[in-house]
DNA sequence: ATGAAAGCGCTAACAT
DNA sequence: ATGTTAGCGCTTTCAT
């Protein structure tokens, strides 16, 4: 594109190699300005007379220059960056989250930077040890429980006055965060509440066999606690390790073939999706014999022969909120020094298909 | 939150705010040494004697210190960033490719900066030139089409020795950059010719509804050429916008009652899952009468009634590859067992379960 | 094995 | 409306 310059002069003791990009000052000196100027342009448009505005404009696409943003945010101690913690991009519940999250950042010119902990305390928190040397200008993790080093982290951040976010739970009694989601305990409840009115009084709960996903638990919980505090029977299994389509189905190929009508819960989706399709294959009568309820209305809950009852999570929404908690966040911080940590709510609902039925 | 600072004399002419966090020259005051040797011991623990180490580490420890690492990139000009532009997260084909790129280069310490273009070209454009403003150490980008500005940036920014890689498809003879992945036009044959060969004689093809899928569309073209290469009839139509198990579902319905077996090619396993199951509602005679083939081997794929036939993308394997691909160019050795750097097959595969038969 | 000096590219604060 | 100056926190280079 352009050389930079060869002056042999301007090489002294402690110059330093640029990478050949075209600086501001590259800029400046093409229009005749100073970088103060150029730097103005970039950020408050209107503070440049026209004429100026125009030259440096020229000068701009001329040198093709691209903003240095390490060195933007090193000088103003803001970034544009928004951290994000995930357990995983893998799964569909997540990823339409971010997808949300991109949705609304990415028109306010922040941008996103990912990392999937793996459901791991620890990798969560070096991950965000690592993601907040880049001064991010809001934080978003994924639940309520962290590790006493994370937590540490978060606190200190938010105490610089960075948003944090924790996504996808709400318990507003110990909230010390704002909280983006539903609380998974009432979620299982509300399971088991639905399966109790339809009139079964046989229940299950079928649990992921990710050991650190704590919020399927706390479904399995709330599940088991509301069933038997209606005095039904009830019991709790966790899926095996694997596919949790494959796991649905072991699990019924595990089952003994019940004498009154079953109902089970899912931690999610495709546990209940791979079970269903075992209970046709076994030829099961659906929802008579045995009433299946999922969690997270995936695209297939609402596909598969009838419609499989779930538990709908906004996952996009939580996505949607969390970005729109940040830009108002940080407009707040701008205008009114005032923050607010105002606990959003987003109860999942309750989608009746066909594998659940009064009756 | 915070005042900022209220010590009078601390404030000179010329003095910026900082913000609290503890820095370098922080660690090395309390350890009783300059800021260089901090740096060196973080960087290069083995330069560093041992007894100063150790008192540099407890002042480490004890202020808290996290690395800035804008600083740290504006100094170096190098930055530990690997930006990453994919079409949409919520897609389940690229999830799992992130989530590859991600357990890579993590261990590697590089972190992932993620933006999603709608498979938008004028995003894309926008988002690589934001995130090249972040002096990246590595670009992956999707697909081998992009809008001229966005070739442009990726040019320099090879030609300024960022490794820059084309994912998710492949066509050597007019390659600019690296390019991990497979070739559609050719899986698309690859698809018809499955069918072809079980003997079907109409065949179809069900593309995407997204217009700027051009890898979908190619692997459309791929299949019709086959098929009237062997003389075959054949037709493609486009699926309706919107879900995409719906739009399979739909497209069925409105498909006439064939006179003779019919096998039809998809875009995805979305697509084919969706025609899959509105063909048990019509109790139409899969694989006899209706053939399917899917493309992508999502998971509920290997689930669904005896199992959807398709052509199965190496989903996790592409990203696993990119990130390896990066470290080799990095230099950066992995300490995995494996030091093979022998070329990795990323043809789909095809998978033949239920619905395609020879028959 | 450690230090001193310079500067990466940009912006805040204070001129004018 | 534009310029001047200093400095963000770190690393390079060269010196000891």
């Amino acid at each position: 594109m352009e050389n930079p310059q060869s002056d042999i002069f301007l090489i002294a003791p402690g110059v330093r190699r640029s990478h050949g990009k075209s600086t501001l000052a590259d800029v400046a000196a093409q229009a005749g300005v100073t970088t103060m100027t150029v730097s103005r342009l970039l950020r408050e448009p209107n503070s440049v007379k026209p004429e100026t505005a125009e030259r440096i404009r020229q000068a701009l696409t001329a040198t093709g220059y691209t903003p240095n943003k390490q060195a933007g945010s090193l000088a103003s101690g803001r970034s544009a960056l928004v951290a994000v913690l995930i357990p995983s991009v893998a799964n569909s519940i997540f990823a339409e989250t971010i997808q949300g999250l991109a949705e609304t950042l990415q028109p306010a010119g922040l941008e996103l930077m990912l990392a999937p902990s793996g459901y791991s305390h620890e990798r969560e928190e070096n991950q965000l040890r690592a993601m907040l040397g880049w001064a991010p200008a809001a934080v978003v993790v994924t639940g309520r429980q962290h590790s006493a080093g994370s937590l540490q982290l978060l606190r200190s951040a938010r105490e610089a006055g960075t948003p944090v976010i924790e996504m996808w739970d709400n318990e507003p009694q110990t909230a010390e965060f704002t909280q983006i989601g539903f609380n998974h305990h009432q979620a299982g409840q509300a399971m088991a509440r639905h399966l109790l009115h339809c009139g079964y009084t046989d229940l299950m709960f079928l649990d992921s066999s990710v050991v650190q996903d704590y919020r399927a638990h706390e479904r399995g919980l709330g599940f088991v606690q509301a069933a038997e505090q209606a005095g039904v029977e009830v019991r709790i299994q966790t899926a095996q390790l694997g596919e949790p389509m494959a796991a649905g189905r072991a699990m019924l190929q595990g089952l003994l073939q019940p004498s009154r009508p079953l109902a089970i819960g899912f931690a999610n989706d495709h546990l209940a999706v791979g079970a269903l399709l075992q209970a046709c294959d076994f030829g099961l009568a659906v929802p008579q014999q045995l009433a299946l309820l999922g969690f997270g209305d995936f695209p297939i809950a609402g596909q598969l022969m009838g419609g499989l009852s779930t538990l709908a999570a906004p996952r996009h929404l939580i996505g949607l909120e969390c970005g729109r908690s940040i830009l108002n966040s940080l407009n707040i911080k701008i205008r009114s020094s005032e923050t607010s940590l105002e606990p959003v709510c987003l109860e999942p609902k309750l989608m009746i298909r066909h594998t659940t039925k009064l009756f």
